[in-house]
DNA sequence: GTCAAACATTATATCGATATTTGTTTGTTT
DNA sequence: AAACAAACAAATATCGATATAATGTTTGAC
């Protein structure tokens, strides 16, 4: 967990736009700690102890909890207070299942309606991105962080065109919901796997304006991560809960 | 609006559970408001009127609220506090393309997965709604509010099977935006249309586990909401906003 | 007559205290 | 010793009051 943060303009999220507001700043602190794994999967939330470390009233706890629920980072059950939403391996794979629908849709959309400036974002998130994986495999630890942003804003460059908002925000919460799962993977790789060559192909098909060849990359690219996580989770044993 | 209902255990809902706690009644009778159009899209939702309305203190209004928010029922921005969800034609027009989209995934999922007991679900709902269906003609108005659960029970019947929840999730929560849409529609047929033997082919041609024809006939039952849908928003001029 | 700044008003965001509920421990009974 | 019940402890849900920001209005200047 963090230090204390209320007032301070900090957090680099952008679906969470700026937090200027007490319930906004820890919203974005939790939903932040939850996403990175500090707060552990299934654990109680309890309101005195986050009160108590983010500075702030019981009110405002609550109310930035709820805001968490049904971006199903949170739940709540009858008067038994909040939980971390809890992981598993069948759930990742549901997951896995929507993110592969959706991606692919949001990628057909955006290569029929594409213009220009589209293609540029694409070509400029790919070059940041190319850079930080030259340097992956000797600095991993180092880069994480830097990586998955870069990751993310390359994959949100693909489909900016599709012009779908819910599209867009369903596509959005899986794509949080996976990154729950896939921090357990960053630190030590346990399936050998070339990712950068896959955001070339996926990049390559792409701007070749290559609907079903873009698709069935992307497909890949998102599937490749079960058998990851899948052994990730089978050996430390979270598989439930 | 309602009459005051805290701590009453009414509540017909099945997705928002049965509303035990007070947060839970004001988010259920929101939730109802809103979707009904008692709540007009757009408007404010001051605390201090929902406040004494629901007999409750601001807290728990400021927290039934938050819980819409991510529903995307309400939104809220910065220091203005909360509003009904705005409606407008090009938003129902992508809220049918994910429809069509997710419900066609979950149709071909429930028919490759379904059992005895999922069939049977489906051969009740259907007959329910049949029931209901043959006197909509001659009494649409009374009968509007048993049609609307029949229609959603039959629907959620069809895709029972279907074993990802998170699509289940997605699908839910586009209903939910949709029937907003659709009450408008209920009172006056603006567009001539036979819906029960739109569900009548639906229905046969799932059972027929035929699962290419079940999905191009649900793409065309939700996409004919879209006439109706323009129909009525045009002349209402309720187009924007 | 138009614009802008200070003020008043309204409503929101936030807080800490209180009342219920839940979970646990202790003590009693068969 | 196991099962049940009552009392205790912890945490939640809820409340109303206060501080703070946003909005509307009046006043004053150009």
């Amino acid at each position: 967990m963090n230090l204390p943060l209320h007032k301070s303009g900090a957090g680099a999220h952008d679906n969470p736009p700026s937090a200027k507001t007490a319930i906004e700043s820890v919203y974005a602190a939790v939903r932040e700690d939850i996403l990175s794994g500090r707060l552990k999967p299934g654990s109680r939330l309890p309101i005195e102890h986050l009160r108590s470390h983010y500075e702030v009233g019981s009110s405002t706890v609550r109310e930035a909890l709820s805001r968490l629920v049904s971006d199903t980072l949170v739940t709540t059950e009858g008067q038994r207070g909040f939980r971390v939403a809890p992981i598993s391996l069948a759930d990742f794979r549901e997951i896995v299942a929507m993110r592969k629908l959706l991606e692919a849709q949001a990628l057909g959309e955006a290569i029929a309606r594409g213009d220009d400036d589209w293609e540029a974002g694409i070509v400029a998130a790919f070059h940041r991105l190319s850079k930080v994986e030259e340097q992956l495999p000797t600095n991993a630890v180092r880069l994480a962080a830097d990586w998955e942003q870069r990751n993310q804003a390359f994959h949100d460059a693909l489909v900016a065109a599709c012009g779908n908002r819910w599209l867009m925000h369903f596509r959005a919460i899986l794509f949080a919901q996976s990154s729950r799962y896939l921090r357990i993977s960053l630190t030590k790789r346990t399936v050998p796997r070339d990712v950068h060559a896959e955001h070339e192909a996926l990049f390559q098909a792409t701007l070749a304006r290559d609907t079903e060849l873009a698709c069935r990359i992307s497909d890949q690219h998102i599937e490749l991560t079960v058998e990851v996580i899948a052994a990730r989770m089978a050996q430390h044993g979270t598989d439930d809960i």
